[in-house]
RNA sequence: GCGCCCGUAGCUCAGCUGGAUAGAGCGCUUGCCUCCGGAGCAAGAGGUCGCAGGUUCGAAUCCUGCCGGGCGUACCA
């Protein structure tokens, strides 16, 4: 409704400045600050009085003058040094939102978004939090602007991070295939948790250089690659078992996936092969002779942008300075690096690896509704078409950038621009952890590291918060506020309640974030319940409920009040203010998806939510004894309502029925 | 060295394509439950928007240079 006001008014101001003045201008519509400055403001005269010389508000005057009736529209007037402001019919406005009019979206093409990617190696931790639900919101924003989504959560099965936790078993442990599977099945252990310690202890190995441990490395990564062998299946084992319980972890916040696209698939179906064979034929890629990187097969610096790094390494004559930049895609012993996979992949997501596909089966068994997993043959008939879309969105956090670079430069250089151009990184900035956070977990830092702001997470010192401790922490400490309001219920119907509360705690305190801002986390803002927070907004929506509920008409039609009776108690100031405030889901979804930055529908929620919890406070709705006035209160509440859970079903924040 | 990002209230952050008196939450101070649930509402104190130039009718926002911080720049992923 807000965005057809504004369509109907940025053409109608258009056209007609097109006509007076035979100037093309485009109009900017802006909502002022102050509500006595109407609904919709333009500052279009200042940038007329340039071209025309003549003082703005001699402009918006005449403009306003002359203009031709906009239909919505109820009043212009000029103001300040040249503003045009507009002012709404606002019965007509109330009845347009709550006849549910808007623009229609068009036929949209295909996107793929990839999210979530953590190694199956260990348990998910908050950084992989920011990331599943940054990606979640993406899908459920562009789903809601009307494009077919298919969401992807690749799985890195093969690389030395699996090799790692395969290699402490083995030599740590031990432990032979049939041991890890059975711990695996083991309902009292935490795999991935007990995955995540074990991971941290070879990697102190590691670290230490140990010698015998550098050998078993190298031994299991050759055997996770040749795919054969009982380190193999330790490894296939681990990652299935792993991405079972990050599959679980996500589904507890509303996450859930398409198709699990594997690394050792991509391997496998040789997918790589071709994509090798397409980056020599077309000179993007080139076998280095001599230097640092002899024998490699890279790309040289320039084709995805980098300086070449020169650094002197004689004399400084000049001669022989070295190109340092070029990245390797493929290692002088012939093992391709991650990004040539990546590269591989990315084609394959447009569609253009040439007769390459993958088989699917579903990842469980069991649940044919689950996400389907890729597989090297033997692949269910009945799986649906994956792939091939016009536009992919990669969320990956934001140090992947240079690696991100290379691979859209590679569709560029291979001949696809448009790929390249709708290659999208959807970055977003690290997780860390605050000195507080550090301290409260019992980490010892170093002196350097206590000078800093914060300390990046890292899963191979084991150094960090698990996504399911903090949920469950989360949850604990909703249940108690639960209980505490209703004695009435019994604990399996509190404990529901409470875990939407802590799923719309957390999700809102991800989104709230814009992506490039790096979260210093904290246990005490993440477990906040009030102000600007996830339940916060919950209760506003609950609060909408109740009233609704009790007004005598929970689920049958509302009694539409006419328009006349909304313009009559609309003149009512504060409740036009709030009309406006729960109106802009729209308008808000169209520019969070331009932006790419899911932290204004956070935003907007947040101020939905305000303007309802002041109007709920200062407004007694049903013991209202006008009935003409309790009917447009009562259609504002269910259009208030209506706005949050919109909002909240884009950040996946669940609207409870109580709290 | 090179590339990208950040610097706004005591703390954590918003501020959309430059626009009217720079906003919110937390914390602090003070009010508000005979009435739809107080996870709430209202009010107050608190800011040379890192510094210096420039462009503009107009700059937190754009440009340049500094200062301070972060992240990249692997034959790891």
């Amino acid at each position: 409704m807000l965005l057809r006001l504004e369509k109907h008014l940025r053409e109608a101001l258009r056209t007609h400045i097109a006509k007076r003045f035979g100037v093309d201008e485009d109009v900017v519509l802006e909502q002022p600050k102050q509500a006595g400055h109407g609904d919709l403001a333009t500052p279009v005269c200042f940038g007329l009085a340039r071209s025309l010389r003549r003082p703005p508000r001699m402009i918006a005057a005449d403009l306003v003058a002359d203009l031709p009736p906009v239909p919505g529209i109820e009043s212009l007037e000029v103001a300040g040094a040249g503003y045009i402001n507009a002012r709404f019919d606002r019965g007509a406005y109330a009845e347009g939102l709550l006849a549910g009019e808007d623009e229609p979206c068009g036929e949209l093409s295909k996107a793929i978004v990839e999210h979530t990617n953590i190694n199956p190696n260990k348990a998910a931790h908050i950084g992989h939090l920011r990331n599943a639900v940054l990606g979640d919101t993406l899908v459920r924003m562009l789903r809601a602007l009307g494009r077919p989504v298919e969401v992807q959560n690749y799985i890195d099965n093969t690389g030395v991070q699996v090799a790692d936790v395969v290699t402490a078993f083995r030599h740590l442990r031990g432990m032979g295939a049939e041991q890890v599977k059975a711990l695996a099945r083991d309902p009292d252990v935490a795999f991935d948790h007990y995955c995540w310690d074990l991971y941290a202890e070879i990697s102190r190995l590691f670290a230490s250089k140990d010698p015998a441990a550098l050998a078993w490395r190298g031994e299991t990564l050759k055997a996770l690659e040749s795919g054969e062998g009982e380190l193999a299946e330790i490894g296939a084992a681990v990652a299935d078992s792993i991405v079972a319980c990050h599959l679980a972890t996500m589904g507890r916040i509303g996450v859930s996936y398409d198709v699990l696209p594997r690394e050792s698939e991509i391997l496998n179906l040789r997918f790589w092969a071709s994509a090798f064979e397409m980056l020599k034929a077309r000179n993007v890629i080139r076998l280095e002779t001599s230097g640092r990187t002899a024998g490699c097969w890279v790309m040289p610096a320039a084709t995805f942008g980098a300086a070449p790094n020169r650094r002197e390494s004689g004399q400084g004559t000049g001669s022989d300075l070295e190109v340092e930049a070029d990245k390797v895609i493929v290692r002088s012993d012939g093992t391709v690096t991650y990004v040539g996979k990546d590269i591989a992949y990315q084609l394959w997501k447009f569609g253009l690896l040439e007769g390459k596909d993958f088989e699917y089966a579903p990842f469980r068994a069991s649940d044919a509704s689950g996400p389907w997993v890729t597989t090297a043959e033997g692949g269910s008939e009945c799986a649906p078409q994956f792939g091939g879309a016009s536009e992919v969105f990669n969320v990956i956090d934001v140090r992947q950038s240079y690696l991100q670079d290379v691979v859209r430069a590679s569709l560029q250089a291979l001949g696809f621009p448009e790929q390249a151009q709708r290659s999208v990184h959807f970055s977003y900035e690290m997780v860390a952890l605050s000195p507080r956070c550090c301290a409260e977990l019992g980490i010892e830092l170093s002196k350097k590291e206590r000078s800093r702001p914060y300390v990046e997470v890292s899963g191979r010192k084991g150094l960090g918060v698990k996504a399911d401790d903090l949920l469950d922490l989360l949850v604990s400490t909703a249940l108690q506020e639960v209980e505490s309001r209703h004695e009435d219920l019994d604990r399996a119907e509190c404990w529901a309640i409470a875990e939407r509360i802590a799923i719309g705690a957390l999700r809102y305190f991800m989104l709230r974030f814009t992506r490039n801002t790096v979260i210093a986390f904290d246990f005490q803002e993440a477990l906040a319940f009030e102000g600007e927070t996830g339940p916060y907004v919950q209760y506003a929506a609950v609060r909408a409920r109740n009233i609704l509920r009790k007004s005598g008409q929970p689920c049958g039609p509302d009694p539409k009040p006419s328009r006349e009776a909304f313009a009559r108690h609309l003149q009512d100031e504060q409740l036009w203010q709030l009309v406006l405030a729960v109106s802009q889901s729209r308008s808000t979804l169209v520019r969070a998806g331009q932006s790419g930055e899911p932290a204004q529908v956070a935003r907007n929620a947040f101020q939905a939510a305000q303007a309802f919890n002041n109007f709920y406070h200062q407004t007694h709705i049903l013991t209202e004894k006008d009935t003409g006035r309790r009917a447009v209160l009562l259609a504002i509440v269910r259009l208030a309502l209506d706005e949050l859970t919109c909002l909240m079903d884009l950040m996946g924040v669940p609207v409870p029925e109580r709290m």
